[in-house]
DNA sequence: AAATTTGTCAACCGCCCCTTC
DNA sequence: AGAAGGGGCGGTTGACAAATT
């Protein structure tokens, strides 16, 4: 018994795609869409398993894709939704739009931990490392016994904020029941967006507020141009962060 | 200049969750 | 209600490039 195979091994292609694979791939999205990506293959005329199609489009080919270095702004909001959120990439990389989850878990590997650590920073729990009282952030910085707790399977979709955590880490609001809102007119989803999906698929097994909520605001970027809360006029729409222009800076400076 | 080490990142693997039947 | 299928996620691997010896 068992599952089927996602494909047929025996006949695909692995390991490093070709220009023309690229080609095909991009051409057959473009004119059908996104969709199903078991049968996406033969459609395309692709030897290659489905999933591979996928994580090929969405890693590499997708044009939205921001490519180049992160920037610092990006660092510093990758280590914070981090401790908020722990490894979950694909969260995080639903508030940097332009980036993808394996993108920012590679620039974590390989940058973001080893920068941690050369602060004396535990990457995995942000805690200071064994008589280490460095913090990873200039705003952490301020805050020098701030401690902000990865989310584990136990305590995930529920609020995680306490009245310690506040007063630890003012900058940082570490409640993480966003949540759609309950009194939406006639129940309308979030509106779209990279970042809200991710969120509201975080949140959709939590309980509503009755608050919007900016994610911006909570990382501490409230006065920064990222965050754009305040100039949406329809209070029901969620907008978590707005996506950075080329070159453009987030500004801390409250 | 060649060999070795280290760093980076695209891609794969296996598991889990959600949806459909 | 439960099984199966499909998509998505996080961890890991391996190829290649760059740096060092």
């Amino acid at each position: 018994m068992g599952r089927s195979p996602c494909c047929e091994k025996a006949h695909t292609n692995k390991g490093a795609w070709t220009k023309e694979e690229d080609q095909r791939l991009i051409a057959y999205i473009k004119s059908h869409g996104e969709g199903c990506w078991r049968s996406l293959p033969k459609a395309a005329g692709l030897l290659r398993c489905g999933k591979s199609c996928r994580l090929r489009w969405i890693n590499y080919l997708r044009p939205d894709l921001k490519r180049g270095n992160f920037t610092e702004e990006e660092d510093e909001l990758i280590i914070k939704l981090h401790a908020l959120l722990g490894n979950k990439w694909s969260l995080i990389a639903g508030r940097l739009p332009g980036r993808t989850d394996n993108e920012i878990k590679n620039y974590w590997n390989t940058h973001i931990k080893r920068k941690l650590l050369s602060q004396g920073l535990d990457p995995q729990t942000h805690r200071p490392l064994q008589g280490g009282a460095a913090f990873a952030t200039p705003q952490q910085q301020e805050a020098p016994t701030a401690i902000a707790k990865p989310v584990n399977s136990a305590d995930e979709g529920q609020s995680c904020s306490t009245n310690l955590d506040e007063d630890r880490f003012p900058d940082l609001n570490l409640d993480l029941s966003i949540s759609l809102p309950c009194h939406s007119p006639k129940g309308s989803p979030p509106s779209e967006g990279l970042a809200t999906t991710a969120a509201a698929a975080a949140t959709s097994r939590s309980s509503y507020s009755t608050q919007p909520i900016c994610l911006c605001c909570h990382l501490g970027f409230q006065s920064s141009e990222v965050c754009s809360c305040q100039t949406i006029p329809n209070s029901h729409v969620y907008r978590y962060i707005r996506p950075l222009e080329e070159g453009q800076r987030i500004n801390y400076s409250s």
